[in-house]
DNA sequence: GCGACAG
DNA sequence: ATCTTGTCGC
C-alpha cells in the first residue's frame, strides 16, 4: 500500500478563470458561481472570497446577489460597483441590476470540482468501518493552526490516562479554502504529514483523535473519517461546533451526552463537558459510537476539551505564532 | 419566513 | 481558523 495522499483542486485558479470569463456588460450571481464550482452551498464562500484581497484585480462588480442587488467590491462601496456596471452598459435601478435576466451569465463551462469532491467523499464513506475500538493505551491527537496561507499541524502522543508523552509539529501549504463540509481538503495534507512524521519517529498510537467530525457529516465523510480511511487506522472525531444533524441539548448535565440524528440515523453524540461546553463526538474509522463516547468522556473529566486535543491545539498555535 | 454549516 | 478593544453574560 502506497503512502496516503490527498489531491486538492485549485479552487482559486478556477474562480479567477470564471470571473475573467464574464464580459463587460454582463453579470452573474454568487449562487451561479457556486453552482459552477459544483455546490450551491458554497455561495457564502464565493461572496467572502470575492471581497478578499485575493480577488483585488478581478471584475468582482460583475457578481451580484440573486435579487439583482449589486455587491460590494474589495475596498469599494456598492455605489462604486453600480457606477462601474452602468459604465459597462448594465441598467442599474436603485442598486439593482434590472432586469437581471437580460445580463445574466450562468452557463459556465467547468468540471464542477466540488461535485467531484462530494463523489470522492461518498467513496470514502463507503470504506468507513464502524467497529469497537481496540484497547487504547496510547492516543495520538491532531490539530492544526494557520499562519497566513500555511498550515501548522501538531501531533501529540498521550497515554490513555492523559499523560503527555511526545509532540511534534509540521508545516504544509494551505491550498484549499475553508468551505463547510470540505474541511478535509483544507486540513488533511497537514494531518497526513504530521502522522507520517510521528511514524518516522517511531511513535505508536492506538487511536487518533481529530479536531473535527467523523461520520457526523452530510456525506458521512468528515475529516476524522477521511483520515482514518486513508491510513486505515482507528480515528475519533471531536468537534467544538455543530455541523449538521439534530440533537436535543436542553438541560444536559456535565458528562451527559445525547444522540445526534441525521437522516434518521445516529451519527454522533452531543456531549456536555466542563465549563458548559458542548462537544460533538463521532466515530471516524474503525471505531463505534459507544467506544468514541467512552474514550472522550474519560479524557474530558474536569476539562472542557479532551486533554490530548487541548495540547495539540496549544502546540500548533504556539508553532504558528513562532517564526518558521 | 426559513435556517442558523466542523476549522 | 485568524484579525483584535472593549465589554455583555454566567
Amino acid at each position: 500500500m502506497g503512502k496516503a495522499e490527498i489531491e486538492v483542486p485549485d479552487l482559486p485558479r478556477t474562480l479567477r478563470a470564471l470571473l475573467l470569463s464574464i464580459p463587460a456588460g454582463r453579470v452573474t450571481t454568487y449562487r451561479a458561481l457556486a453552482e459552477a464550482l459544483g455546490d450551491p452551498g458554497a455561495a457564502p464562500f464565493i461572496a467572502q472570497w470575492l471581497s478578499s484581497s485575493e480577488a483585488e484585480d478581478l471584475p468582482v462588480h460583475r457578481v451580484v446577489h440573486a435579487s439583482g442587488a449589486v455587491g460590494r467590491a474589495w475596498g469599494g462601496t456598492q455605489d462604486e460597483a453600480a457606477a462601474k456596471l452602468a459604465r459597462e452598459g448594465v441598467r442599474v435601478v436603485g442598486s439593482r441590476v434590472d432586469p437581471l435576466a437580460r445580463y445574466f451569465v450562468w452557463d459556465f463551462p467547468t468540471d464542477r470540482p466540488l461535485a467531484r469532491l462530494q463523489e470522492e467523499q461518498a467513496r470514502i464513506a463507503d470504506q468507513v468501518i464502524l467497529a469497537p475500538l481496540p484497547e487504547v493505551e496510547t492516543i495520538g491527537a491532531l490539530d492544526v493552526a494557520y499562519r497566513d496561507s500555511e498550515a501548522v499541524a501538531a501531533f501529540v502522543l498521550a497515554s490513555a490516562d492523559g499523560e503527555l508523552i511526545e509532540h511534534l509539529t509540521v508545516r504544509a501549504p494551505a491550498l484549499f479554502p475553508y468551505i463547510p463540509t470540505y474541511l478535509s481538503y483544507r486540513e488533511l495534507p497537514a494531518y497526513l504529514a504530521a502522522v507520517a512524521a510521528a511514524a518516522e519517529a517511531g511513535w505508536e498510537a492506538d487511536v487518533l483523535l481529530v479536531d473535527g467530525n467523523g461520520i457526523l457529516h452530510p456525506r458521512r465523510a468528515g475529516v476524522a473519517s477521511h483520515l482514518g480511511v486513508l491510513l486505515d487506522r482507528p480515528t475519533v472525531g471531536v468537534a467544538k461546533g455543530h455541523l449538521c444533524g439534530h440533537a436535543n441539548t436542553e438541560g444536559m448535565a456535565i458528562g451527559e451526552w445525547r444522540p445526534v440524528v441525521l437522516d434518521e440515523e445516529t451519527v454522533g453524540a452531543a456531549m456536555r463537558t466542563d465549563r458548559n461546553r458542548t462537544l460533538f463526538v463521532s466515530p471516524g474509522h474503525r471505531a463505534d459510537l459507544d467506544g468514541a463516547i467512552g474514550l472522550i468522556q474519560a479524557l474530558t473529566a474536569g476539562t472542557a476539551l479532551p486533554v490530548p486535543l487541548q495540547w495539540a491545539h496549544e502546540v500548533s498555535a504556539e508553532a504558528a505564532h513562532a517564526p518558521s
